[in-house]
DNA sequence: AAGGGTAGCAACCGCCTGTCA
DNA sequence: ATGACAGGCGGTTGCTACCCT
């Protein structure tokens, strides 16, 4: 598996690792410890640079690997460190006890990505695709006012679809630079001039309209939310009424900032945001019910997917009720109602 | 059964950062 | 201040196994 056999200019043996080479780092290691990896190979007689023998420690021997699949516990702390840390893989695998960071990055690229993907979440700013929003404002409103006044359609479409903001947008979203900071005024400006672009959208489509519209984005986030931010940046955004309490089905994913709604009408904050110090010392503070994935049947079946797994006639373990369960983590994530009395920027 | 397509993943590559003389 | 070195990181490659037609 992975690179072709062969050799460097060095002599150096490329290629995948035999069962005696393995053998030799692991007795070399266990007799002198690792480090110093470009002398390491020489000593334990591997035809190796020593890059490869670190990576084949790291990645394979070490004895506190641990192997198999991911459990839906771990897939949910994937994704909402991933939508705080991006892709920084190896500050993804020190939370996650005997995961290295080249596998939860396979993993990431080959199971959660396309799920995300195929939910309508872009992977990587954790939040609803702009393009699937759209659609979907535009369906719900053209719905609603169809009803309301069948002749009207058209002119909807020119409100929903102010050309200002879709450039705006899409410059936003096709920025190359799109791990803005919030520090960045330019991006604030042009966050604000999106955010209001969107308000007055909505306003106009849906003055006197007694629907909500039941798409809403939050533009100010940015992708790579700073880890020391706190949850204060989100009362300004997304406040809770005074008067209502309570959210509307659905929850809205919101991106890096690691607070999602859950179905239990509550807004839940990641622990990375409460106190940012979690992050980076315990990974217990996570909470998995708190997170992107929290459904009423998460919340109610414990997450511990062994109960649901089974071994096949190949004697390899596999779930369908797993493989069912993660799909429909996110099943909601397109049912994106707006809570009553929302406030978002004095604009609703 | 055979062949093409593709998913999964180990391993490599090139760049970056930190350290030290 | 600077250059060499060691180690770490994210992205990419390419082989194998499996699936589909």
């Amino acid at each position: 598996m992975g690179k072709s056999p062969g050799s460097d200019k060095n002599g150096l043996k490329k290629g995948p690792w035999t069962a005696e080479e393995d053998q030799k780092l692991v007795d070399y290691i266990q007799k002198h410890g690792h480090g110093r990896w470009r002398t390491l190979p020489k000593n334990a007689g591997l035809m190796r640079c020593g890059k490869s023998c670190r990576l084949r420690w790291t990645n394979y021997l070490r004895p506190d690997i641990k192997r198999g699949k991911f459990s839906l516990e771990e897939d949910e702390i994937i994704i909402q460190l991933h939508s705080v840390l991006g892709n920084k893989w190896s500050a993804i695998a020190a939370r996650l006890p005997g995961r290295t960071d080249n596998e939860i990055k396979n993993y990431w690229n080959t199971h959660i990505r396309k799920k995300l993907l195929r939910m309508g979440i872009d992977p990587v700013t954790h939040t609803p695709r702009l393009d699937l929003l759209e659609l979907s404002s535009l369906l719900n409103s053209s719905l609603y006012n169809s009803v309301l006044n069948p002749t009207g359609l058209v002119g909807n479409i020119g409100t929903m679809f102010n050309p200002n903001l879709l450039s705006l947008a899409t410059a936003f979203m096709s920025s190359p630079n799109k791990n803005m900071e919030n520090s960045n005024p330019e991006n604030i400006q042009v966050q604000n001039q999106i955010g209001s672009f969107q308000c007055q959208n909505q306003v106009e489509s849906y003055q006197g309209n007694q629907f909500q519209n039941p798409v809403q984005i939050c533009p100010t986030s940015s992708n790579h939310f700073p880890a020391n931010s706190t949850a204060n940046t989100l009362p300004n955004l997304w406040q809770l009424d005074d008067n209502v309490n309570n959210y509307s089905k659905g929850f809205l994913p919101m991106q890096n900032h690691g607070y999602y709604h859950d179905s239990n009408q509550s807004i839940i904050a990641s622990s990375a945001d409460q106190n940012p110090a979690c992050l980076t010392d315990n990974v217990s503070c996570l909470n998995p019910l708190g997170s992107l994935l929290s459904t009423p049947s998460s919340s109610s079946t414990p997450l511990n997917s062994s109960s649901n797994t089974y071994v096949n006639n190949n004697g390899t373990a596999s779930s369908i009720t797993e493989d069912i369960e993660r799909d429909s983590y996110c099943s909601n994530m397109l049912m994106f109602d707006v809570r009553n009395g929302l406030n978002v920027n004095g604009c609703m």
